[in-house]
DNA sequence: TTAGATGCAAATCATTTGCAATGAA
DNA sequence: TTCATTGCAAATGATTTGCATCTAA
């Protein structure tokens, strides 16, 4: 177990323990849960739930496609990830603990561009402010076409 | 037929021809199409599929899911309407004439607000310059609680 | 020991599709 | 007339759930 892992699973511990205070009862830490939570920090970001069972499969033959569902469920509620939408279909998964960052997704080759900027936090502090509202999760979504494939279309039309 | 109808019929049929000039087909106006047309058109935004097929069915009580469906993909193509998906699972239709908007949903009591923001064009206009992207879509949407619900929230924990 | 997790299979939900009948142009 | 659309029902794909069994604490 690499100091990575380690550190992943007492990050769930203590998420627990402050659930628990809550009212919210303990999560037992199994095999199943280890293997997910490190293959979906190790995926770095969109990673969905059939990708997950396909990586997961290789490490443990017997898992069920249950077990990710329920699972990524629970983290999700945990706050351990961050589900997200890409497109109109892709529903894929990340660690939360990854900086915030936003999605230019081109609908001509697929590729998915992260990026952050100044100024959509500022927009967000405006909107608190505007609107009173304690926001938990910004999403910024831009679709469109890459210089390239911008390029090739143009040959098309 | 009210005059707001025959807009929406007259720009039905100006899309087909424009696309038609492109190599697709040309596509029968039918009173299923004008029907779901007009209601999308009613609802003004956030309208999702079962909902449509609701209001539609008053009108016409043959109508199927599957026509409700295959049009609103018809016209996502033609560049009627737009889609959107709020928060996790909620996927809701409007039609494109409404300028660029973006959302705010509040966990709380479910409350969307549409907002509109010159710091985002800005944002875009930087990103169109610093990728070289052709954007088609700008999608912001952000998630938390209202002045009122982070209250009472507080009252809880 | 025991509450909660797992694997499996069946169930559910949203969306899509095949096909014969219907309708718009 | 003719080709696309429609309604229906069946198919699909993603996600959830019931249940008997297993396992972390």
């Amino acid at each position: 177990m690499t100091k990575e892992d380690k550190i992943g699973l007492n990050y769930l511990r203590m998420r627990n323990i402050r659930k628990n205070q809550n009212g919210i009862k303990a999560r037992p830490l199994t095999s199943q849960r280890q293997l997910l939570l490190d293959l979906i920090k190790r995926a770095g970001g969109h990673i969905n739930a059939k990708g997950l069972y396909n990586r997961a499969v290789r490490k443990n033959k017997s898992i069920s496609l249950a077990t990710i569902y329920r699972n990524l469920r629970l983290f999700k509620e945990l706050g351990l990830i961050e589900e997200r939408r890409l497109g109109e279909i892709y529903c894929s998964y990340e660690m939360k603990e990854s900086p915030g960052h936003q999605h230019l997704v081109c609908k001509g080759c697929g590729r998915v561009i992260e990026f952050d900027s100044p100024l959509l936090r500022k927009l967000v502090d405006e909107l608190q402010h505007d609107h009173g509202f304690n926001l938990t999760k910004v999403e910024l979504y831009m679709e469109g076409y890459c210089r390239e494939c911008a390029e090739e279309a143009s040959d098309i039309v």
